[in-house]
DNA sequence: TCAAATCTGACCAGACTGGTCGGAATATCC
DNA sequence: GGATATTCCGACCAGTCTGGTCAGATTTGA
């Protein structure tokens, strides 16, 4: 198998607006490959990058934020690895993806406290922002990972 | 007013991930400011840019993907400028959007037909970026552009 | 004919994405 | 202790995209 892997080219001419970059994929990937493969011992990057066929060396950089936030454990040396920290089923895709990716936000003027706004009050093109952005989160954190790494599971919806 | 723009930098470590660009938020502005000045005679794109303080040159190129896909009609020489081409609330911001930013589609597996995923049919991570784009597009299209342009007005949630 | 506008395409700098590489630290097994 | 397996970490890099400018062609009204 050859190391060189072709760069995907992605970004918003590729794929359109409101797109997630390869973080976001091959970490999701990632997950549900652990899920899949995580029987108790430490499953190496190796085995999974191999499983998905991912770029191992760029896999490492960006396990390595879910590894910070907690939502997996790693274990250095011979036989080390990463595990799941939680239960498949208690790990929201939002949690997931957050970490990944960073906070989700459409637009700028809704970063931090909100304050980022030069026109704040009579600006009502925020409420749009606002609103496509609750609606991804919703929309994350009604999968959690068990969700996805059943094959063939059906999606449990956590409606309002 | 100097003409030169301190250019904004964004992306996805500016702002985090399902980011609109600058032409999603300077095109929506656009349409907000066309929509309050509209009174049947053309706008002229230097009066919008001015009163939006956006960069004229740059402006120009948004504004020609809207008039592309017929949000908005032009009339070139003196005296010309943009007119809405339909009332503002037959405007639905997802029409809007699409049309700066091109399709919703969160992961690349989603474009086209959907049958660039290499891992159809056991992949049941493709739900989740369905449900993500489906999810935005709710909530895009349940603003209208009359929304948006009244002062203050109270949202129109067109639920289901 | 002059001036006001849109339209169009070339061009550009800087940022970001996607990815590689080399090595340090740590843990297990013999 | 030494070999080996593995995570961890930071430097580096090429290509692409964003955000924006500029110059000029074209169209239209006065």
């Amino acid at each position: 198998m050859s190391e060189h892997q072709e760069p995907v080219t992605r970004g918003l001419h590729g794929t359109g607006a409101v797109a997630f970059s390869t973080r976001g994929e091959y970490g999701v990937r990632f997950m549900v490959a652990l899920a899949r493969m995580d029987h108790g011992e430490p499953v190496s990057l190796t085995d999974i990058a191999e499983a998905e066929d991912l770029p191992r060396a760029y896999l490492e950089q960006i396990v390595g934020s879910l590894r910070d936030v907690g939502i997996i454990d790693s274990a250095r040396g011979a036989h080390g690895g990463y595990r799941l920290a939680r239960p498949a089923n208690e790990v929201r895709m939002g949690d997931v993806l957050r970490a990944l990716e960073g906070p989700i936000v459409p637009m700028t003027c809704l970063e931090g406290d909100g304050s980022s706004c030069s026109k704040t009050g009579n600006c009502s093109v925020v409420q749009l922002w606002a609103r496509v952005r609750d609606s991804v989160s919703e929309a994350l954190d009604s999968f959690t990972l068990a969700d996805l790494a059943v094959p063939g599971a059906p999606i449990t919806l956590k409606q309002k």
